[in-house]
DNA sequence: CCAAATTAAATTGCGCACAACTAAAGTTTC
DNA sequence: GAAACTTTAGTTGTGCGCAATTTAATTTGG
């Protein structure tokens, strides 16, 4: 390819990988929006229903490493998501520095909610299983590969 | 999979795609960084620079049929890019609901200092140019479906 | 020819992402 | 034990993306 070719948006795996994860947004909004959640909100929805958070509880620092989001993201959000009374926070009374997350009953009862969210999401791709593996596979080289390159 | 198991994090397509837009962004930021530019603004420039923008013009929504962004995001984008310079905005004389956008000599000359970007990032994701054009297919015929998918 | 509908861009408001900074709590080192 | 450091959240400011609305220009239909 000539320098002008390779400048050229068809030809840029970062331009569909930006058009796709707003493409896959669109279509995740007005799922979303029945449970009154975006779609950052739900991805830390998850890592709290995946890890039994009404009872054991969660910090800042631990979801922040989980989602790759600072506290300038997570911060506020959080807010709004306790404003929402799907969760609590507070100090850790061992670490004061530490925000420890906790489920409300509401927030714990909306993974109910949720269920169907991933297997309409997999019919929105058309894919197959076996094509959804092999792509998964791929992407989690690539992100293990640019992790590591500093 | 059980539906527990398809709400968890790491068996989700979509997951990755983010983490992998915020990961190529972060590896984006420094290079442009050098030309002033944030990815979007970048994305604009890539569009013009293939458009050969000094000549002929591109209206504002043209730029966003290309680039699937509506005029919320572009209107203050281009403005930004017109106040460093790099390109004019005015009306169409023809018809003057459109905004018409032109690069400057200044705008096309940053073309240059771009022409690294693309090799610079390929060697990023640490492929090969075959998986590379593998996965290029995969995510067009992903982008496919679901903009068909209403 | 003119009212109604359509189109194009801009504006407003919200919620991320993230850089840069601050404040406070905890740890280390001498 | 106090000063220097590190760690953790929070705050501030910028720039998207996008929904919803507004304004102005153009097109369409009666």
């Amino acid at each position: 390819m000539t320098n002008d070719e390779t400048l050229k948006l068809e030809n840029q795996l970062c331009f569909r990988l930006y058009s796709l994860t707003k493409l896959m947004n669109r279509h995740y909004s007005p799922v979303l929006k029945k449970l009154g959640l975006t779609y950052s909100q739900y991805l830390v929805m998850l890592v709290l229903w995946e890890n039994n958070n009404t009872i054991s509880s969660l910090s800042v620092k631990e979801l922040g490493e989980k989602l790759d989001l600072d506290s300038g993201t997570l911060s506020p959000l959080l807010k709004r998501l306790e404003k929402q009374q799907l969760l609590n926070r507070f100090r850790n009374s061992q670490d004061e520095r530490s925000v420890e997350v906790k489920l409300t009953d509401a927030g714990c009862q909306l993974k109910k909610q949720a269920q169907d969210i991933p297997a309409h999401m997999f019919s929105v791709t058309g894919m197959s299983i076996d094509e959804l593996h092999v792509l998964n596979v791929q992407l989690d080289s690539l992100l293990v590969t640019m992790n590591t390159k500093q």
